[in-house]
DNA sequence: GACTGGCCTATTTTT
DNA sequence: TAGGCCAGTC
C-alpha cells in the first residue's frame, strides 16, 4: 500500500459527515478520498454490511478495483462491493422483480432486443414497458424498474439501506434520470457519496442525463460540497490538465512541451490522414519509451468509431511516409463489434454451404443477411428495414419456388449452384466464403464489415473452433461455433489488461488513463471544431476534447486537418 | 416490389 | 469522402 498525505481539505472530507458532495477534474484524486472515506467507514460496519461503490462500466469497476488495492489491505476490500449501476440494478430487479408484476424476472439480452424491435411495428418504447410489465425486461428497463421497487417498496429500501450504510456514486455528473432516482431511495437511510465533475459531462445526447444533475443533488441531498479542482496528480509537472482546461474555456494558452500537433494535407491527393496517425502513434511510442524507459500504453482516441475503424486498418500494414518506415502497430480495437458479428454470421454460413440441401443453405444465409439489417437499422439507419423485408421476401420466394427479385439472393443462389469447395484449412477457408460477398450493395457492405473482424482478433479464436467444426466436407453449425466464440472473446477481453495500443472513441474512454495519447480529428466528421456549429455543440466538443487530452499522463499528440480551428485563441501580442 | 442515380449531410453510448 | 435517403424507372 502506498502511503496517503493528505492536507487539510482532504482531512476535512475525512472528518466530515452526512451526504458528501466531491468535485473535481481528472486526476485530482476523487476516488482516492472516497476509498479513504469508506476505509474509515468499515471500522463501524456491522457483520453483513458493505460499502457499496457504483461506476457506469465495467472498465471503471475494474480501474477502481485496481486503485483499492494502493489504499485498502485485502479485508477491507472485501468489504467494499464496487458494481456497475447495471449489474447492481439486475440483481434487485432478479431478486424482488416479482413484488411489481407477480412473476419471476427474466432479461432479454441486447442483440434478442434489436431483433425484436426491428420486426416489430409501432412505438419500441411502449412495447419495451409492456414485455416489462409481463416480467421481461430489456437491459434499458432494469434502472426505471429497480428504481421503482426502491421507491415503493418499503421491504427492499430498507434491506439495500440495511447491507450499505454508505453509497459512492462516481461519474455523479452523467447519471441519469433512473439512477438518480435510485440514489434519492437509498439516501433515506443510506450516507450517499456524490463524485462529479461538471466539467465531464458528455453523455448530455442521452435522454434522462440532464445538466442540471449536479444541482439536484445538492437540492436534495443537502450534501456538504467539496472542491479538488485545483489538484491534479496525474500529471502533475507536464502541464497537460492546464491545457485541456484552456481548450475548455477557449482561453489563450501555449501548449506545453509534453503536447504536439501533427497537421495533416487535406488537399486532392495527399497521403491519406491514416498515415499520419500511423507516424504519429510511432513516434509517441519511441519517445515515451525512452522517456519512461519502458513500453508505454498507448490510446489514440476520436470522437467517432467509423473513423478508428478506418484507422484500425490501416496502422495494421507495414507503411512509410516520405522517408520514414512505418512498421505496423499491433493494437486492440475497442468497439461494439456487433454489426461485424453479424456479417461474420453471414460467412460463417457459407462454409456451412456443401454440408446442406440448396434451399436450407441459402435460407440460412439470407436469414443472417437479413439479420445484418435488423441490427442496422435497430443502430438508427431507417433504410435497412426496407432491405430486410426485401430479404425476407427472397427467402419467401425461394421457399415456395417462385421467382427470386432481390439481387443479393440472385448473386447467393448463382454462387451457391457455381459450388464451393473448402479444403478443411480455417484461414483460408474463411476468405473463400467471404469472397462470395459481392457483387450488390449489400453483399458489398457485408464484405466491408465481415474484413473488420479480423481487427478484432478473433481470427486464431476462429480458426480454433472452425477446426473442430470440419467434418471433412464443410463446417458443420459454423455460425453457431462463430457466435459462441464471439460471446466467450466478449467476456474474456473485458478482463484482460490493457493492450499496448488502443483505438476507442473518445467518450469510451472516460475514466481510463494513458501514458501517451494520439488525438485524431476528421476533415469531414469526428471534427473537433467546425465554424458552422452553436455554441452548445462547441462547449460539447470543448468538454469532450478535455477529457481526451487528460487521459495521458505523460504526452498527447494531436493529428489534425492542416486548415482545422485552432484550439485555444492566440495569446495577445507583447509589448 | 426492387434497383439506380443524384442530392445532401455529417457524433457520441453503458449494460 | 462516404453513406443515407428520396424520387423516378424498370
Amino acid at each position: 500500500m502506498t502511503r496517503v498525505d493528505l492536507d487539510d481539505k482532504r482531512r476535512e472530507i475525512l472528518a466530515a459527515h452526512g451526504h458528501l458532495l466531491i468535485e473535481g477534474g481528472p486526476g485530482c484524486g476523487k476516488t482516492t478520498i472516497a476509498l479513504l472515506k469508506a476505509k474509515e467507514r468499515l471500522n463501524t460496519l456491522a457483520p453483513g454490511q458493505r460499502v457499496l461503490f457504483l461506476s457506469f462500466s465495467r472498465a471503471a469497476v475494474r480501474q477502481i478495483g485496481d486503485r483499492t488495492s494502493g489504499v485498502l489491505d485485502r479485508d477491507a476490500r472485501s468489504l467494499i462491493e464496487i458494481r456497475t449501476f447495471h449489474a447492481f440494478f439486475m440483481e434487485l430487479v432478479r431478486s424482488h422483480g416479482r413484488l411489481l408484476t407477480g412473476v419471476p424476472a427474466s432479461f432479454i439480452t441486447p442483440d434478442r432486443e434489436k431483433h425484436l424491435r426491428a420486426d416489430f411495428d409501432g412505438a419500441w418504447p411502449t412495447e419495451r414497458r409492456r414485455l416489462a410489465g409481463q416480467g421481461r425486461y430489456v437491459f434499458d428497463e432494469l434502472a426505471p424498474t429497480a428504481a421503482t421497487l426502491l421507491e415503493e417498496s418499503r421491504a427492499v429500501r430498507e434491506l439495500c439501506t440495511d447491507t450499505y450504510p454508505l453509497v459512492i456514486v462516481d461519474e455523479f455528473q452523467d447519471t441519469n434520470t433512473d439512477q438518480w432516482r435510485a440514489v434519492k431511495a437509498l439516501s433515506a437511510k443510506s450516507t450517499v457519496i456524490c463524485l462529479a465533475d461538471p466539467d465531464q459531462r458528455i453523455f448530455d445526447h442521452i435522454p434522462g442525463v440532464d445538466a442540471e444533475r449536479i444541482n439536484h443533488a445538492i437540492e436534495y441531498l443537502h450534501p456538504q460540497q467539496f472542491d479538488l479542482s485545483g489538484d491534479n496528480h496525474r500529471s502533475p509537472s507536464g502541464g497537460l490538465l492546464d491545457y485541456a482546461n484552456a481548450v475548455l474555456r477557449n482561453t489563450p494558452h501555449t501548449p506545453p512541451e509534453t503536447i504536439k500537433t501533427v497537421p495533416y494535407p487535406t488537399h486532392y491527393g495527399a497521403a491519406p490522414f491514416e498515415r499520419y496517425v500511423h507516424y504519429a502513434v510511432v513516434a509517441l511510442r519511441r519517445y515515451l519509451a525512452e522517456r519512461l524507459g519502458r513500453q508505454p500504453t498507448i490510446a489514440v482516441l476520436a470522437a467517432e468509431n467509423a473513423l478508428l475503424a478506418r484507422i484500425s486498418e490501416k496502422i495494421a500494414a507495414d507503411s512509410t511516409i516520405g522517408p520514414h518506415q512505418l512498421p505496423a502497430v499491433d493494437h486492440d480495437l475497442v468497439f461494439d463489434p456487433e454489426l461485424s458479428a453479424a456479417a461474420g454470421y453471414v460467412v460463417a454460413s457459407i462454409l456451412e454451404w456443401p454440408g446442406l440441401g440448396r434451399t436450407d443453405a441459402l435460407t440460412r444465409t439470407l436469414r443472417a443477411v437479413a439479420d445484418f439489417y435488423r441490427i442496422k437499422y435497430s443502430n438508427g439507419t431507417l433504410g435497412a428495414k426496407n432491405t430486410v423485408r426485401t430479404i425476407e421476401n427472397a427467402i419467401g420466394a425461394l421457399t415456395n419456388n417462385t421467382t427470386v427479385k432481390a439481387k443479393t439472393a440472385k448473386v447467393l443462389i448463382a454462387s451457391y449452384d457455381n459450388g464451393i469447395s473448402l479444403a478443411g484449412q480455417p484461414v483460408a477457408d474463411w476468405q473463400t466464403a467471404r469472397t462470395l460477398l459481392s457483387g450488390s450493395t449489400e453483399l458489398d457492405e457485408l464484405f466491408k464489415q465481415a474484413r473488420l473482424l479480423r481487427l478484432l482478433k478473433a481470427t486464431d479464436l476462429f480458426a480454433w473452433v472452425l477446426m473442430e467444426a470440419w467434418d471433412s466436407l464443410s463446417y458443420a453449425d459454423a455460425a453457431g461455433a462463430i457466435r459462441r466464440a464471439l460471446a466467450s472473446e466478449s467476456l474474456t477481453t473485458s478482463r484482460q489488461e490493457t493492450a499496448q495500443v488502443s483505438l476507442m472513441s473518445m467518450h469510451r474512454s472516460k475514466g481510463k488513463e494513458f501514458d501517451g495519447v494520439v488525438i485524431v480529428e476528421g476533415t469531414y466528421t469526428a471534427k473537433l471544431l467546425d465554424t458552422g456549429w452553436d455554441a452548445k455543440r462547441t462547449d460539447e466538443s470543448r468538454r469532450l476534447t478535455r477529457v481526451a487530452i487528460t487521459r495521458a499522463r505523460h504526452a498527447v499528440v494531436l493529428v489534425r486537418p492542416g486548415d482545422g480551428l485552432p484550439l485555444t485563441p492566440p495569446l495577445p501580442a507583447a509589448h
